[in-house]
DNA sequence: AAGATTATCTTGACAGCGTCCAGATAGCAA
DNA sequence: TTGCTATCTGGACGCTGTCAAGATAATCTT
Protein backbone atom coordinates (compact mmCIF):
# COMPACT_ATOMS: atom_id res chain seq x y z
CA UNK A 1 0.00 0.00 0.00
CA UNK A 2 3.10 1.94 0.18
CA UNK A 3 2.39 3.77 -3.27
CA UNK A 4 5.85 4.93 -5.19
CA UNK A 5 4.54 6.14 -8.50
CA UNK A 6 6.34 7.32 -11.66
CA UNK A 7 4.95 10.33 -12.80
CA UNK A 8 5.07 13.66 -11.20
CA UNK A 9 1.77 14.13 -10.52
CA UNK A 10 -0.09 11.14 -8.68
CA UNK A 11 -3.19 11.05 -10.46
CA UNK A 12 -6.19 10.54 -7.31
CA UNK A 13 -4.48 12.02 -4.20
CA UNK A 14 -7.26 13.17 -2.68
CA UNK A 15 -9.40 9.63 -2.56
CA UNK A 16 -5.45 7.87 -1.86
CA UNK A 17 -4.80 10.34 1.47
CA UNK A 18 -8.18 9.58 2.66
CA UNK A 19 -7.61 5.59 2.16
CA UNK A 20 -4.24 6.17 3.62
CA UNK A 21 -5.63 8.48 6.32
CA UNK A 22 -7.95 6.03 7.42
CA UNK A 23 -5.27 3.33 7.56
CA UNK A 24 -2.96 5.36 9.69
CA UNK A 25 -6.07 6.70 11.95
CA UNK A 26 -6.91 2.98 12.88
CA UNK A 27 -3.39 2.30 13.73
CA UNK A 28 -3.06 5.05 15.93
CA UNK A 29 -6.47 6.58 17.06
CA UNK A 30 -7.29 10.29 16.35
CA UNK A 31 -4.86 11.85 19.23
CA UNK A 32 -1.84 10.11 17.36
CA UNK A 33 -2.86 10.90 14.22
CA UNK A 34 -0.53 12.70 11.72
CA UNK A 35 -0.75 14.38 7.92
CA UNK A 36 2.69 13.34 7.65
CA UNK A 37 2.65 9.56 8.33
CA UNK A 38 -0.14 9.78 5.97
CA UNK A 39 1.75 11.66 3.50
CA UNK A 40 4.59 8.85 3.54
CA UNK A 41 2.19 6.24 3.06
CA UNK A 42 0.95 7.74 -0.07
CA UNK A 43 4.55 8.29 -1.42
CA UNK A 44 4.09 11.74 -1.54
CA UNK A 45 5.56 15.14 -0.20
CA UNK A 46 4.65 16.32 3.29
CA UNK A 47 2.47 19.12 2.58
CA UNK A 48 1.05 17.76 -0.88
CA UNK A 49 -2.33 17.11 1.34
CA UNK A 50 -2.70 21.08 1.94
CA UNK A 51 -3.62 21.22 -1.61
CA UNK A 52 -6.79 19.49 -1.32
CA UNK A 53 -7.44 19.44 2.10
CA UNK A 54 -6.13 22.89 3.39
CA UNK A 55 -5.37 22.09 6.99
CA UNK A 56 -4.92 18.83 8.45
CA UNK A 57 -8.59 19.48 9.68
CA UNK A 58 -10.05 19.22 6.25
CA UNK A 59 -8.70 15.79 5.71
CA UNK A 60 -10.34 14.51 8.79
CA UNK A 61 -13.63 15.82 8.37
CA UNK A 62 -12.91 14.11 4.53
CA UNK A 63 -12.60 10.89 6.03
CA UNK A 64 -15.54 11.53 8.58
CA UNK A 65 -17.93 11.85 6.04
CA UNK A 66 -15.83 9.28 3.79
CA UNK A 67 -16.87 7.21 7.64
CA UNK A 68 -20.45 7.70 7.54
CA UNK A 69 -21.25 6.61 4.21
CA UNK A 70 -20.05 3.89 5.51
CA UNK A 71 -22.02 3.58 8.32
CA UNK A 72 -25.13 4.06 6.59
CA UNK A 73 -23.87 1.09 4.67
CA UNK A 74 -23.21 -1.13 7.16
CA UNK A 75 -26.77 0.01 8.88
CA UNK A 76 -28.46 -0.91 5.64
CA UNK A 77 -26.56 -4.32 5.09
CA UNK A 78 -27.48 -5.66 8.65
CA UNK A 79 -30.89 -4.32 7.88
CA UNK A 80 -31.24 -5.99 4.45
CA UNK A 81 -30.01 -9.48 5.74
CA UNK A 82 -33.18 -8.86 8.61
CA UNK A 83 -36.34 -9.28 6.28
CA UNK A 84 -39.10 -7.18 6.22
CA UNK A 85 -40.80 -6.81 9.77
CA UNK A 86 -40.40 -3.61 11.20
CA UNK A 87 -39.08 -4.53 14.22
CA UNK A 88 -36.41 -7.07 13.02
CA UNK A 89 -35.18 -3.84 10.61
CA UNK A 90 -35.06 -1.62 13.63
CA UNK A 91 -33.07 -4.04 15.22
CA UNK A 92 -30.74 -4.43 12.47
CA UNK A 93 -29.92 -1.16 12.36
CA UNK A 94 -28.60 -1.51 15.53
CA UNK A 95 -26.57 -3.79 15.20
CA UNK A 96 -24.81 -2.94 11.91
CA UNK A 97 -24.77 0.64 14.28
CA UNK A 98 -22.89 -1.61 16.86
CA UNK A 99 -20.60 -3.82 14.27
CA UNK A 100 -19.66 -0.53 12.55
CA UNK A 101 -18.02 1.41 15.63
CA UNK A 102 -16.47 -1.97 16.48
CA UNK A 103 -14.74 -2.50 13.21
CA UNK A 104 -13.68 1.24 12.73
CA UNK A 105 -13.16 2.36 16.84
CA UNK A 106 -10.85 5.44 16.28
CA UNK A 107 -13.13 6.65 12.62
CA UNK A 108 -16.35 6.25 14.89
CA UNK A 109 -14.91 8.48 17.49
CA UNK A 110 -13.82 10.84 15.10
CA UNK A 111 -17.25 10.99 13.30
CA UNK A 112 -18.64 12.06 16.87
CA UNK A 113 -17.23 14.73 17.98
CA UNK A 114 -13.32 14.85 17.65
CA UNK A 115 -11.76 18.28 18.91
CA UNK A 116 -10.28 18.20 15.68
CA UNK A 117 -13.15 18.56 13.51
CA UNK A 118 -15.74 20.20 15.20
CA UNK A 119 -16.66 23.75 15.39
CA UNK A 120 -15.83 23.57 11.08
CA UNK A 121 -19.15 23.39 8.97
CA UNK A 122 -18.19 21.15 6.23
CA UNK A 123 -20.98 20.83 3.98
CA UNK A 124 -19.70 17.00 3.00
CA UNK A 125 -19.95 15.85 6.33
CA UNK A 126 -23.10 17.22 7.28
CA UNK A 127 -25.05 15.76 4.81
CA UNK A 128 -23.57 12.26 5.02
CA UNK A 129 -24.68 12.69 9.31
CA UNK A 130 -27.36 13.65 8.17
CA UNK A 131 -28.27 10.89 5.93
CA UNK A 132 -27.05 8.34 8.86
CA UNK A 133 -29.87 9.98 11.01
CA UNK A 134 -32.28 9.97 8.47
CA UNK A 135 -32.25 6.07 8.72
CA UNK A 136 -33.10 5.90 11.93
CA UNK A 137 -35.85 7.94 11.78
CA UNK A 138 -37.32 5.84 8.54
CA UNK A 139 -36.46 3.01 11.16
CA UNK A 140 -38.51 4.55 13.78
CA UNK A 141 -41.35 5.90 10.90
CA UNK A 142 -42.08 2.00 9.81
CA UNK A 143 -42.32 0.79 12.82
CA UNK A 144 -44.69 3.79 14.74
CA UNK A 145 -46.49 4.38 11.57
CA UNK A 146 -46.60 7.75 11.93
CA UNK A 147 -43.26 10.10 10.66
CA UNK A 148 -41.23 11.42 14.16
CA UNK A 149 -41.57 14.41 11.87
CA UNK A 150 -45.17 14.74 12.39
CA UNK A 151 -45.42 13.04 16.05
CA UNK A 152 -43.58 14.15 19.29
CA UNK A 153 -43.80 10.53 20.51
CA UNK A 154 -42.42 9.38 17.98
CA UNK A 155 -39.60 11.63 17.68
CA UNK A 156 -38.77 10.87 21.36
CA UNK A 157 -38.53 7.35 20.05
CA UNK A 158 -35.93 8.24 18.01
CA UNK A 159 -33.77 10.03 20.61
CA UNK A 160 -34.17 6.96 23.19
CA UNK A 161 -33.09 4.41 20.62
CA UNK A 162 -30.17 6.60 19.11
CA UNK A 163 -28.67 7.14 22.61
CA UNK A 164 -29.30 3.47 23.33
CA UNK A 165 -27.32 2.44 20.40
CA UNK A 166 -24.90 5.10 20.49
CA UNK A 167 -24.25 4.60 24.07
CA UNK A 168 -23.80 1.09 23.98
CA UNK A 169 -20.94 1.25 21.24
CA UNK A 170 -19.58 4.09 23.49
CA UNK A 171 -18.81 2.15 26.10
CA UNK A 172 -17.86 -0.89 24.39
CA UNK A 173 -15.28 1.28 22.48
CA UNK A 174 -14.59 2.31 26.02
CA UNK A 175 -14.24 -0.92 27.45
CA UNK A 176 -16.10 -0.06 30.11
CA UNK A 177 -18.66 -2.92 29.40
CA UNK A 178 -16.41 -6.02 30.29
CA UNK A 179 -19.44 -8.18 30.92
CA UNK A 180 -20.72 -7.46 27.89
CA UNK A 181 -17.46 -7.88 26.26
CA UNK A 182 -16.75 -10.94 27.86
CA UNK A 183 -20.43 -12.56 26.18
CA UNK A 184 -19.70 -14.69 23.28
CA UNK A 185 -20.78 -13.18 19.33
CA UNK A 186 -24.52 -14.96 19.84
CA UNK A 187 -24.77 -14.19 23.16
CA UNK A 188 -24.25 -10.72 22.79
CA UNK A 189 -26.49 -10.42 19.66
CA UNK A 190 -29.33 -11.61 21.90
CA UNK A 191 -28.11 -9.53 25.03
CA UNK A 192 -28.26 -6.46 22.40
CA UNK A 193 -31.68 -6.98 21.10
CA UNK A 194 -33.16 -7.15 24.64
CA UNK A 195 -31.55 -4.48 25.84
CA UNK A 196 -32.43 -2.32 22.46
CA UNK A 197 -36.12 -3.61 22.40
CA UNK A 198 -36.69 -2.13 25.54
CA UNK A 199 -36.66 1.77 24.08
CA UNK A 200 -39.80 0.24 22.04
CA UNK A 201 -41.58 -0.42 24.64
CA UNK B 1 -3.88 30.96 37.94
CA UNK B 2 -0.63 31.64 36.74
CA UNK B 3 1.00 31.03 39.65
CA UNK B 4 4.65 32.17 39.85
CA UNK B 5 6.61 31.27 43.22
CA UNK B 6 9.43 32.64 45.48
CA UNK B 7 10.91 28.84 46.15
CA UNK B 8 12.89 26.62 43.70
CA UNK B 9 10.27 23.96 44.83
CA UNK B 10 6.41 24.24 44.41
CA UNK B 11 5.16 22.97 47.33
CA UNK B 12 1.98 20.88 45.86
CA UNK B 13 3.02 20.69 41.95
CA UNK B 14 1.31 17.67 41.63
CA UNK B 15 -2.13 18.89 42.69
CA UNK B 16 -1.30 22.44 40.48
CA UNK B 17 -0.66 20.65 37.40
CA UNK B 18 -3.92 18.76 37.69
CA UNK B 19 -5.57 21.51 38.10
CA UNK B 20 -4.06 23.66 35.63
CA UNK B 21 -4.47 20.98 33.13
CA UNK B 22 -8.05 20.66 33.56
CA UNK B 23 -8.28 24.25 32.60
CA UNK B 24 -5.87 23.63 29.99
CA UNK B 25 -8.20 20.63 28.84
CA UNK B 26 -11.69 22.87 28.61
CA UNK B 27 -9.66 25.67 26.83
CA UNK B 28 -8.11 23.78 23.91
CA UNK B 29 -9.66 20.23 23.95
CA UNK B 30 -8.01 16.57 24.63
CA UNK B 31 -6.54 16.69 21.23
CA UNK B 32 -5.17 19.99 21.58
CA UNK B 33 -4.10 19.07 25.26
CA UNK B 34 -0.38 20.07 25.88
CA UNK B 35 1.81 19.22 28.44
CA UNK B 36 4.19 22.35 27.90
CA UNK B 37 1.01 24.49 28.26
CA UNK B 38 0.38 23.38 31.73
CA UNK B 39 3.74 23.67 33.07
CA UNK B 40 3.89 27.41 31.59
CA UNK B 41 0.48 27.90 33.54
CA UNK B 42 2.18 26.66 36.75
CA UNK B 43 5.09 28.12 36.15
CA UNK B 44 7.53 25.88 36.29
CA UNK B 45 9.72 24.34 33.96
CA UNK B 46 8.49 22.23 30.68
CA UNK B 47 9.89 19.22 31.99
CA UNK B 48 8.84 19.33 35.78
CA UNK B 49 5.45 17.47 35.40
CA UNK B 50 7.40 14.39 34.64
CA UNK B 51 8.66 13.69 37.64
CA UNK B 52 5.21 13.54 39.60
CA UNK B 53 3.15 12.17 36.00
CA UNK B 54 6.14 10.17 33.80
CA UNK B 55 4.71 11.26 30.69
CA UNK B 56 1.88 13.23 29.22
CA UNK B 57 -0.35 10.15 29.89
CA UNK B 58 0.27 9.96 33.25
CA UNK B 59 -1.18 13.01 34.06
CA UNK B 60 -4.01 12.71 31.80
CA UNK B 61 -4.70 9.59 34.15
CA UNK B 62 -4.68 11.28 36.93
CA UNK B 63 -7.02 14.03 35.65
CA UNK B 64 -9.36 11.54 34.52
CA UNK B 65 -9.27 9.86 38.16
CA UNK B 66 -9.94 13.17 39.43
CA UNK B 67 -12.71 13.99 36.84
CA UNK B 68 -14.46 10.19 38.17
CA UNK B 69 -14.56 11.78 41.50
CA UNK B 70 -16.04 15.27 40.29
CA UNK B 71 -18.46 12.61 38.31
CA UNK B 72 -19.35 10.50 41.15
CA UNK B 73 -20.32 13.52 43.29
CA UNK B 74 -22.36 15.24 40.61
CA UNK B 75 -24.36 12.19 40.53
CA UNK B 76 -25.11 12.12 44.57
CA UNK B 77 -25.44 15.62 44.51
CA UNK B 78 -28.29 15.99 41.98
CA UNK B 79 -29.72 12.21 43.49
CA UNK B 80 -29.56 14.12 46.92
CA UNK B 81 -32.52 16.73 45.52
CA UNK B 82 -34.24 14.36 44.08
CA UNK B 83 -36.30 13.20 47.29
CA UNK B 84 -36.07 9.28 48.46
CA UNK B 85 -38.48 7.79 45.55
CA UNK B 86 -36.04 5.11 44.25
CA UNK B 87 -37.56 6.35 40.50
CA UNK B 88 -36.68 9.73 41.10
CA UNK B 89 -33.34 8.88 42.80
CA UNK B 90 -32.45 7.21 39.82
CA UNK B 91 -33.48 9.83 37.54
CA UNK B 92 -31.79 12.27 39.62
CA UNK B 93 -28.65 10.36 39.03
CA UNK B 94 -28.84 10.53 35.29
CA UNK B 95 -29.42 14.23 35.48
CA UNK B 96 -26.18 14.42 37.12
CA UNK B 97 -24.49 12.42 34.92
CA UNK B 98 -25.62 14.46 31.91
CA UNK B 99 -25.13 17.67 33.51
CA UNK B 100 -21.33 16.50 34.54
CA UNK B 101 -21.24 15.65 31.14
CA UNK B 102 -22.29 19.35 29.28
CA UNK B 103 -20.17 20.90 32.00
CA UNK B 104 -16.69 19.44 31.38
CA UNK B 105 -17.21 17.99 28.24
CA UNK B 106 -13.37 17.83 26.97
CA UNK B 107 -12.84 15.96 30.43
CA UNK B 108 -16.05 13.64 29.48
CA UNK B 109 -14.46 12.75 26.65
CA UNK B 110 -10.93 11.67 28.29
CA UNK B 111 -12.82 9.93 30.85
CA UNK B 112 -14.56 7.57 28.20
CA UNK B 113 -11.86 6.28 26.28
CA UNK B 114 -9.75 8.69 24.78
CA UNK B 115 -6.25 7.41 23.09
CA UNK B 116 -4.28 9.22 25.05
CA UNK B 117 -5.13 7.13 28.43
CA UNK B 118 -6.05 4.01 26.85
CA UNK B 119 -4.18 0.76 27.55
CA UNK B 120 -2.26 1.90 30.07
CA UNK B 121 -3.15 0.01 33.44
CA UNK B 122 -4.19 2.63 36.21
CA UNK B 123 -5.28 1.75 39.94
CA UNK B 124 -6.51 5.36 40.52
CA UNK B 125 -8.58 5.53 37.53
CA UNK B 126 -9.74 2.41 37.75
CA UNK B 127 -11.00 2.67 41.05
CA UNK B 128 -12.65 6.00 40.53
CA UNK B 129 -14.30 4.51 37.53
CA UNK B 130 -15.76 1.60 38.82
CA UNK B 131 -17.02 3.73 42.20
CA UNK B 132 -18.88 5.60 39.57
CA UNK B 133 -20.30 2.47 37.97
CA UNK B 134 -21.00 1.46 41.51
CA UNK B 135 -23.41 4.13 42.07
CA UNK B 136 -25.38 2.93 38.90
CA UNK B 137 -25.70 -0.70 39.81
CA UNK B 138 -27.16 0.69 43.64
CA UNK B 139 -29.64 2.78 41.79
CA UNK B 140 -30.81 0.10 40.02
CA UNK B 141 -30.55 -2.60 42.78
CA UNK B 142 -32.44 -0.07 44.95
CA UNK B 143 -35.15 0.11 42.43
CA UNK B 144 -35.67 -3.47 41.19
CA UNK B 145 -34.95 -4.61 44.91
CA UNK B 146 -32.50 -7.07 44.16
CA UNK B 147 -28.73 -6.98 43.46
CA UNK B 148 -28.20 -6.70 39.85
CA UNK B 149 -24.95 -9.19 40.70
CA UNK B 150 -26.88 -11.59 41.86
CA UNK B 151 -29.72 -11.30 38.99
CA UNK B 152 -29.32 -11.60 35.00
CA UNK B 153 -32.20 -9.09 34.16
CA UNK B 154 -31.33 -6.62 37.07
CA UNK B 155 -27.99 -6.32 35.23
CA UNK B 156 -29.49 -5.79 32.27
CA UNK B 157 -31.61 -3.35 33.52
CA UNK B 158 -27.84 -1.66 34.58
CA UNK B 159 -26.48 -2.20 31.00
CA UNK B 160 -29.16 -0.61 29.67
CA UNK B 161 -29.74 2.01 31.64
CA UNK B 162 -26.44 2.88 31.54
CA UNK B 163 -26.18 2.96 27.52
CA UNK B 164 -29.14 5.61 27.04
CA UNK B 165 -27.63 7.97 29.51
CA UNK B 166 -24.08 7.38 28.32
CA UNK B 167 -25.31 7.80 24.59
CA UNK B 168 -27.40 10.99 25.12
CA UNK B 169 -24.67 12.81 27.21
CA UNK B 170 -22.44 12.08 23.93
CA UNK B 171 -24.94 12.87 21.50
CA UNK B 172 -25.87 15.96 23.16
CA UNK B 173 -21.61 16.80 22.98
CA UNK B 174 -21.29 15.96 19.74
CA UNK B 175 -23.87 18.29 18.70
CA UNK B 176 -25.74 15.83 17.23
CA UNK B 177 -28.71 16.55 19.19
CA UNK B 178 -30.21 19.67 17.90
CA UNK B 179 -34.02 19.48 18.52
CA UNK B 180 -33.03 18.81 22.48
CA UNK B 181 -30.14 21.12 22.22
CA UNK B 182 -32.69 23.61 21.47
CA UNK B 183 -35.37 22.88 24.08
CA UNK B 184 -34.77 25.21 27.21
CA UNK B 185 -34.16 23.89 30.68
CA UNK B 186 -37.46 22.98 31.97
CA UNK B 187 -38.46 21.55 28.87
CA UNK B 188 -35.36 19.48 28.07
CA UNK B 189 -35.36 18.22 31.75
CA UNK B 190 -38.72 16.71 31.48
CA UNK B 191 -37.56 15.58 28.01
CA UNK B 192 -34.61 13.38 29.04
CA UNK B 193 -37.10 11.97 32.08
CA UNK B 194 -39.34 10.24 29.68
CA UNK B 195 -36.59 8.89 27.80
CA UNK B 196 -34.40 7.51 30.76
CA UNK B 197 -37.78 5.86 32.18
CA UNK B 198 -38.40 3.75 29.10
CA UNK B 199 -35.42 1.78 29.79
CA UNK B 200 -36.94 1.37 33.57
CA UNK B 201 -40.51 0.63 32.02
C1' DA C 1 0.71 23.42 -32.84
C1' DA C 2 2.52 26.76 -29.61
C1' DG C 3 2.23 29.58 -25.82
C1' DA C 4 0.06 30.80 -21.59
C1' DT C 5 -2.45 29.66 -17.62
C1' DT C 6 -3.71 26.76 -13.93
C1' DA C 7 -3.49 22.69 -10.95
C1' DT C 8 -0.52 19.79 -8.63
C1' DC C 9 3.42 18.54 -6.07
C1' DT C 10 8.35 19.50 -3.79
C1' DT C 11 11.57 21.71 -0.89
C1' DG C 12 12.98 24.34 2.91
C1' DA C 13 11.94 26.99 6.91
C1' DC C 14 9.75 27.93 11.41
C1' DA C 15 7.74 27.38 16.01
C1' DG C 16 5.61 24.13 19.17
C1' DC C 17 5.44 19.59 20.92
C1' DG C 18 6.94 15.19 24.12
C1' DT C 19 10.73 13.00 25.98
C1' DC C 20 15.47 12.20 27.52
C1' DC C 21 19.61 13.68 30.03
C1' DA C 22 22.93 16.18 32.79
C1' DG C 23 23.05 19.51 36.25
C1' DA C 24 21.25 22.83 39.92
C1' DT C 25 18.70 23.45 44.24
C1' DA C 26 16.44 22.43 48.49
C1' DG C 27 14.53 19.65 52.11
C1' DC C 28 15.64 15.90 55.32
C1' DA C 29 18.00 12.31 57.88
C1' DA C 30 22.08 10.93 60.38
C1' DT D 1 27.40 19.67 59.65
C1' DT D 2 27.44 16.09 56.18
C1' DG D 3 25.49 13.28 53.04
C1' DC D 4 21.26 11.72 50.54
C1' DT D 5 17.24 12.05 47.98
C1' DA D 6 13.40 14.43 45.96
C1' DT D 7 12.40 18.15 43.14
C1' DC D 8 13.04 21.28 39.49
C1' DT D 9 15.88 23.58 35.42
C1' DG D 10 17.86 24.01 30.78
C1' DG D 11 19.29 22.18 26.57
C1' DA D 12 18.97 18.71 23.08
C1' DC D 13 16.61 15.57 19.83
C1' DG D 14 13.26 14.20 16.36
C1' DC D 15 8.60 14.71 15.43
C1' DT D 16 4.66 17.66 14.22
C1' DG D 17 1.47 21.35 11.29
C1' DT D 18 1.69 25.25 8.52
C1' DC D 19 3.54 28.68 5.40
C1' DA D 20 6.00 30.47 1.27
C1' DA D 21 8.64 29.92 -2.96
C1' DG D 22 9.75 27.16 -6.69
C1' DA D 23 9.34 23.02 -9.96
C1' DT D 24 6.55 20.20 -12.96
C1' DA D 25 2.68 18.67 -15.65
C1' DA D 26 -1.93 19.10 -17.50
C1' DT D 27 -5.23 22.00 -19.67
C1' DC D 28 -6.94 25.88 -22.00
C1' DT D 29 -6.54 29.56 -25.56
C1' DT D 30 -5.50 31.13 -29.80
Amino acid sequence: MAGKRDSYHHGDLRAALIAAGEEVLADTGVEGFSLRQVARKVGVSHSAPAHHFGDAGGLLRAMAADGFRRFLAAMRRRQAEAGDDPREMFLGSGLGYVEFAEGAPALFRLMFGSDRIKDVPDAAFEEAAQAAFQHLVDDVARLRGISPYEDETAMADVMAAWSMVHGFADLLLAGRMKAVQAMAGPARERFFRQVLLRVMT
